[in-house]
DNA sequence: CGTTTTTTTGCACTCGGGTGCAAAAAATAT
DNA sequence: ATATTTTTTGCACCCGAGTGCAAAAAAACG
């Protein structure tokens, strides 16, 4: 039994040993694999019978080199553990991927590493960069545009410099309709539990927070810190609230920046020895937010339609800055009813 | 204010250029970006000045494509929300682009796309390929084989077929010292929970676990089968097979084939109106088994030492086909214990 | 100082494919 | 059948580097 199939040889196929075995010139060959290009029905299928048999696959690189475009893009994520931030990267990867790009890890963990990835990618001629990083400042971002003028397109964050194209779930819009739910419920002492940096994604949800509490006369009572996004921190930013609280002057519904940390303050909730009631309401609708020991209420972020703008943005290069912002979606399931 | 930065004409700086103002030919540009290659000191700097003044940086297609080294891998998951994965692709992509290499995402979520995917990766002229994925099966795996002959490393995952090269914790061995555990424990009544497809890598989990059970003169007394790695199912098995089992008959310890299934088995256990005494030990020691509300009694794998193996065979590009088995270590907290 | 050895450099040509243009072939019109 | 238009095709040359080899320059030697 023979071990190599017949197909590949060791060396590798190019379009003139294909021209060969069809025929015709190596420039006809280039022809029949690039679209749009006047090639006879004949040669065609010449060619692309030649190229089924030798196993001929054109050389990317190579066809990158002369087009100047590659057809790869940079992913640049900084926080690999957050379960949100992958649901993105496994949404943009995706459709990536469909539309025939190459997904590039930037996978940050310093500033250092931002820049050398920066570098990297840059020498790889990449056509645009997405950036999904949490953490990743506007002034980081700006430096990526020093760099190479290639499109850059923040994903699922805002930003408040002008210059930077954004697609992003509007912010204000959800706060303020989350707020209104709250204060529909009748619930009068409303807190916040914010994360990390307050940055411009968080600002603009807390201003329409805000803003909602106000129009039905409530004010915002206390912000809970809880630090970077995690369930520890949302479990332990609310227990140090709940112990240096007074019952009858607790919140009494409680708004999270995120589902990690919301799920961490309900997780918080249920491990307390008597049953506070407390209504809680996340954002992003991350998988375990709709599991049935959560039933957590949520705000939804139209993820495949921000993506799908973000790849049409990076594919036709539009430098026109433009800040997308599209409208999300009340999740309603049961933790924004208080348990009393 | 001029807007536009000396630098960065909008024409690409080439090798040329740097030759042109070093007034040196293009190819001891080339050298100067060639370690190892013979070049005058004085030479170097004037060239590396150059370079530096006209901010060049090597076009790496270019150099790829003479070269026959691209220095891209691919890497192929196919489930993006498991987090013990994800904690792989974490490590993975970070030490690939400390060490100069650029991965490629390549998100598996059929036979299609990864079809599709390994095409793509193969006109990329990419280097090699680590597999992350639980669900590809050696056969997809083999299928990757016949597509291009580059080096193939699947990680954190065994196999069967000798042919193919493995990067992967020390399974039977695992599923050893865990049943010495729960032996040692004084249980006698010892079940496991299975995930999805019986593939080698947890069958020799759950082999290594019954030898050592037997080794304390123990059998396996149940399986419980909760399917797909989510936290849901392990939730749900676990309470199936309470429901369905009288108080006193029940398992005493449960070994879970992952730490998700084994954090949803702990969700059901606490959310049960009764306390039921049961020990439960998972594998992997995600972030969450750490945690204070699970405090999960698991299996660690040496994650670091793993990645690093696994490039550098992708690295030297060794074709002896040798499976790696490093050991990994039990992680003792106090989900083991029962609470009787 | 001439000669031999070593280091450095330039050049032609390669990697694998894509352009634009002009010649050749085919299709349409007269 | 001839003239005219359209479609196809081949070719020279480009993309931005790297390689081997031979000429040139520098260093070591007698």
């Amino acid at each position: 039994m023979t071990k190599k199939t017949f197909v590949s040889a060791d060396r590798k196929v190019t379009a003139t040993d294909v021209a060969e075995r069809a025929g015709v010139s190596k420039w006809t060959v280039s022809r029949a694999f690039t679209d749009g290009a006047s090639i006879s029905p004949r040669a065609l299928e010449r060619v692309l019978g030649a190229a089924e048999e030798l196993g001929y696959r054109p050389n990317l690189l190579a066809r990158s080199l002369s087009k100047k475009r590659t057809n790869m893009v940079g992913l640049v994520v900084d926080e690999m553990e957050n379960p949100n931030l992958l649901q993105v990267l496994n949404e943009v990867s995706c459709q990536l991927q469909r539309r025939g790009y190459m997904p590039m890890l930037l996978n940050i963990t310093s500033e250092y590493s931002y820049k050398s990835a920066l570098t990297l990618a840059d020498q790889f001629q990449i056509d645009g960069l997405i950036f999904l990083g949490t953490v990743l400042t506007d002034d980081l971002v700006r430096l990526a545009q020093d760099i190479r003028h290639i499109p850059l397109i923040v994903l699922y964050r805002n930003s408040d410099n002008p210059g930077i194209q954004v697609v992003s779930t509007d912010g204000y819009r959800a706060g303020y309709e989350i707020a209104m739910l709250l204060a529909d419920q009748g619930y009068q002492r409303i807190g916040y539990m914010a994360g990390p940096v307050s940055e411009s994604t968080q600002l603009q949800r807390l201003d329409g927070f805000k803003a909602g509490l106000h129009e039905r006369g409530l004010v915002l009572s206390r912000v809970l810190d809880a630090g970077h996004y995690a369930r520890e921190n949302g479990y332990k930013a609310l227990n140090r609230y709940l112990d240096s609280t007074a019952p009858d002057t607790r919140l009494e519904a409680l708004f999270c920046e995120n589902d990690i940390l919301a799920i961490g303050a309900l997780d918080a909730l249920r491990n307390r020895a008597d049953t506070i009631p407390l209504a809680v309401v996340g954002f992003d609708d991350i998988e375990l937010a709709a599991s049935s020991s959560y039933e957590l209420t949520t705000y939804h972020q139209p993820l495949q339609q921000l993506v799908d703008e973000a790849i049409r943005r990076l594919a036709v290069g539009d430098s026109a800055v433009r800040q997308l912002l599209l409208p999300g979606q009340l999740v309603l399931r049961s933790s924004h009813l208080s348990k009393a």
